[in-house]
DNA sequence: TATACTGTCTATACGCAATATATACAGTTG
DNA sequence: CAACTGTATATATTGCGTATAGACAGTATA
């Protein structure tokens, strides 16, 4: 990369912030969660919790793997996983960009996708022989060391 | 299977009613679950809900393998993974046998694995922007399905 | 004691998903 | 035109779940 080049990369950093674009990521080769589900999911959360705004662009598929030190292919199968939940969507040549949802819609999404999460563990938990209170006092438990 | 065969084993089933070991379990092969995965949580439910009792026996690998038309390994894998668990034990040339466990011991158990399930889905939810009181919501609501 | 069960161990193989490498094509922008 | 973008295709590796097969070892019983 030349000088001019990096100037240029500064230069678009102060006008436009927006296009200094590090996806801040935690991938761990050593998860038991594949490294496309866990980009899913990071990517995911912060579109519905507003932190990654509507509009907004998302790396390239190259910068990103790039910056992860992963594979192409990994990081496109993970947006079109996202691109098929409605949560970005793709411009050929330009990039990729975070889809216009409005908040209740990413609320309601956020919604149904703990409950789906939910279903297996409480019907474990009461196939196990746990009763509705057992269960609700487990749930507090969690609720309270994750918020720790 | 000769005629005096099958006689004995109705003999052996009105004299002994363990052994006509027939276990129940409901295995998809369409499931995204595993089937070694199926078995193990299954069976494990069995035991933690007492509803397989300390020192009975299991069907031995190579009858449920031909009973549920899949292969011993994956009979074997799934009884190798409950052992690990300290819920099954086998004694070479006789069978497997669940293991004497406390019923406190079991309902420990229990609510080990329900908040190792927990976990996950809620810290995603917490991520995805919904805070407590949006969790129990969900938490109720899915409880109140299942339960019906 | 023979046989018919048990569990255990080993080897080989297939399909699939996740991942990787590489190349080519097509649209966008400066 | 150059340097980015996304898209598409082909090929390869790895690991898991699953399968088939055979051999060995302990137990129960007719």
């Amino acid at each position: 990369m030349r000088i001019d080049s990096i100037n240029n990369e500064f230069k678009s950093l102060i006008s436009d912030p927006e296009k200094y674009n590090t996806m801040i990521l935690n991938l761990s080769d050593i998860s038991d969660e594949s490294l496309q589900s866990q980009i899913i999911r990071q990517i995911r959360a912060k579109i519905l919790a507003g932190e990654l705004a509507s509009h907004s662009s998302l790396p390239s598929i190259r910068q990103l793997a790039k910056e992860q030190r992963i594979s192409v292919i990994t990081v496109q199968r993970a947006y079109e996983n996202l691109m098929q939940q409605n949560l970005i969507h793709s411009r050929r040549g330009k990039g990729f960009f975070v889809s216009d949802l409005q908040r209740n819609k990413k609320k309601d999404m956020a919604f149904e996708h703990l409950k789906e999460n939910l279903q297996k563990p409480l019907e474990s938990a009461l196939a196990e022989g746990l009763d509705a209170e057992d269960i609700m006092q487990t749930f507090l438990k969690v609720l309270e060391e994750i918020k720790k």
